[in-house]
RNA sequence: GCGCCAGUAGCUCAGUUGGAUAGAGCAACUGCCUUCUAAGCAGUAGGCCAGGGGUUCGAAUCCCUUCUGGCGCGCCA
């Protein structure tokens, strides 16, 4: 099932191919040499310039030797748009050809969008396709922090847009509790358990600790509960028991901090078990016993500037270009016995593609990580489970302002500004329609002032009040008697108004937003979308009075009402934004 | 040094993957509530799309190059 748009844009390309085949037929075009020519169609932003228009007159330029002019009118005159969705083509400026649809396709978008209701918008674009996509991911040493936000709000909102295109989609956290970090929670709450007792002075805290206050927290709790229990215990056994006390506690943290932020995971991925099932070895086994692991001082090393360097020169780069790219190799496991983060990540994705069968995964990841996407991708390839089922969003990172100045956010300093800070102090609303008004990958500055602030500097009160002026013209007329008949094509052509026109218009194009946001992994489409119908709404209120003393008139724009109560309605709640009745 | 991301109105950003006269919001100014919510609408003003080359019917968009900003190049994750 496709969107609006999509039927008649490709309605419309077979009608402009079979004129061309005529025309060629008669001989009033050449025929050219090498096939028909390419062309496309596109959605002229001026409306005046049509709803659909084509460049085909100009693209075959070369191909017909005549000018695009001659070439459009000759295509128009073999045009039969007889019980079509179009009623007119023109020529225009170089050689376009612009197409007006016709009212069937005005009355179709109304009947489709009143007929689907909660479901207007979904498609089956992508057809069931198991994917997943993973997000937020935060260590759970500590608090979440504002890139984690985004992050957040991002990857929500993709997965929504993949949702609605389709797609059989996963929200998956991998969460981080092994490694070098866990270490340096351990080393951090010892610390601070031991200075409890001994004193600040007499234990010294360790240089690369997360300094956070949480971190005293935990060791304060766990002291409320257990007392001095650890102060005599081995070194080994005191650290694990305060990890043991605290993370669950951090996990359950950001569980709940992530569930106020209106985000449910699927699936809370555990990196341990990676380690304890042996998968994490079973895929260095398999990448040593493909050729592509060393052994070198101690260590397991695997081969990625051999693996990356035949993969680059197949894509074309010289040797020239990969040698200043100065590659390393990368320890699997260390002196110490222990593997690294970069082996338990092949294993993880190895396990999404392999044992649970993902057509493709999309990682949300910060900036800071890109060093890491194609050494991951090659070796993934390298292992035979195709990195390329693995997409990897990178987000710029957030920058909090306050006061026109940067408010840092580091975790080691502890005066981070959290999620939960964020969610304290800016609506739920405003923080996860904020954080998808842009690409991922534009850089981000959140201003903490303007966005604490509830005032219509921002979007999200534009589209709700759309929402809510909708549901109130809805009621008005109830209470008088007036309800939503079910209208034939015939009662509502009668909806002319170019701002009707351009709302059913700007209505009929969801469905396509979705899948564009879902295909070009752009949650930002969706709240684009919902500002402009609220936009386009906003205009048709002002000119277009639904009580305008008409009854067949009322009718058909109480329908219109409805329908755009439906679109706004889903794309908000894509977003898990709330749609208010009454503001 | 090398790589990735970005540079569009005073500010924050769109720009449908190469289309027609580059668009919104905020800020400024002017109008519009005796029929549905003025958190709205209409209008005025604001531009060397960072600079320079190239590709073609046509470039903010693609290629090359310079400049500016952010991030990264660990036996961290």
């Amino acid at each position: 099932m496709l969107g609006p748009i999509s039927i008649a844009s490709e309605e419309l390309r077979s009608l402009v191919t079979a004129a061309i085949e005529k025309a060629v037929e008669k001989g009033e075009l050449a025929a050219p040499a090498d096939g028909l020519p390419k062309f496309l169609i596109e959605q002229p932003a001026d409306p005046t310039h049509g709803d659909f228009a084509t460049n085909a007159a100009m693209a075959g330029a070369r191909a017909f030797r005549k000018p695009p002019r001659a070439i459009a009118e000759a295509i128009i005159a073999n045009l039969d748009l007889e019980g079509t969705h179009f009623d007119r083509a023109e020529v225009a400026g170089p050689g376009f050809i612009n197409f007006f649809v016709s009212d069937l396709w005005f009355s179709e978008v109304l009947t489709r969008i009143i007929a689907e209701g909660e479901n207007y918008g979904r498609t089956d674009y992508g057809k069931g396709q198991k994917v997943m996509v993973e997000f937020v991911s935060a260590n759970p040493t500590g608090p979440m922090h504002m890139g984690n936000a985004r992050g957040g709000a991002i990857g929500d909102g993709l997965a929504a847009a993949l949702d609605g295109a389709g797609y059989n989609v996963t929200r998956e956290f991998l969460v981080n509790d092994a490694g070098n970090q866990i270490e340096k929670f351990a080393r951090s709450l010892e610390a601070r358990y031991l200075q409890h007792f001994k004193g600040e002075e007499a234990v010294p805290f360790p240089e690369d600790g997360y300094h956070g206050a949480d971190i005293i927290e935990r060791a304060e709790q766990y002291i409320a509960e257990h007392g001095d229990d650890l102060l005599n215990a081995e070194e080994t056994d005191r650290k694990k028991a305060l990890v043991a006390f605290s993370l669950p506690k951090n996990i359950e943290k950001m569980k709940a901090d992530l569930a106020r932020y209106r985000i449910e995971f699927d699936n809370w991925f555990s990196e341990t078990t990676l380690h304890e099932s042996g998968a994490v070895m079973r895929a260095i086994d398999e990448l040593t016993k493909r050729g592509y692991t060393y052994e070198k001082e101690g260590a397991v090393w695997y081969k990625n500037i051999e693996v990356q360097t035949a993969a680059l020169l197949a894509q074309g780069k010289t040797q020239k270009q990969i040698d200043l790219l100065e590659l390393k190799d990368d320890v699997l496991i260390r002196a110490n016995g222990f593997p690294t983060y970069f082996a338990a990540d092949i294993a993880y994705h190895a396990n999404k593609f392999v044992d649970r069968e993902y057509v493709k995964c999309i990682n949300i990841w910060g900036a800071d990580h890109h060093g890491h996407v194609a050494r991951l991708k090659c070796a993934l390839d390298a292992l035979g489970v195709g990195g390329d089922k693995l997409d990897i969003v990178l987000m710029q990172l957030v920058r909090l302002t306050s006061n026109g100045e940067l408010v840092r956010m580091s975790k080691r300093s502890g005066k981070a500004i959290t999620l939960s800070n964020l969610l304290d102090d800016v609506p739920i609303d405003a923080a996860r329609f904020f954080f998808n008004m842009r690409e991922p990958g534009s850089q981000l500055d959140f201003d903490l002032d303007l966005a604490v602030e509830e005032s219509k500097q921002n979007p999200v009160y534009y589209v709700q009040y759309a929402h809510a002026r909708i549901c109130s013209i809805i009621k008005n007329l109830a209470a008088e008697g007036v309800t939503a008949q079910q209208l034939t094509a015939e009662q509502l052509n009668i909806l002319t108004h170019n701002d009707e026109r351009e709302l059913i218009r700007t209505l009929a194009s969801f469905p396509e937003e979705i899948i564009a946001a879902a295909k070009n992994y752009d949650p930002a489409r969706l709240t684009h979308f919902a500002s402009e119908a609220a936009t386009r709404f906003h205009k048709f209120y002002d000119s277009c009075h639904v009580k305008c003393g008409d009854d067949a008139l009322m009718q058909a724009r109480l329908t219109l009402c409805k329908a755009s109560e439906i679109a706004i309605k889903n794309v908000l709640a894509m977003l898990k934004i709330d749609a208010p009745e009454s503001m």
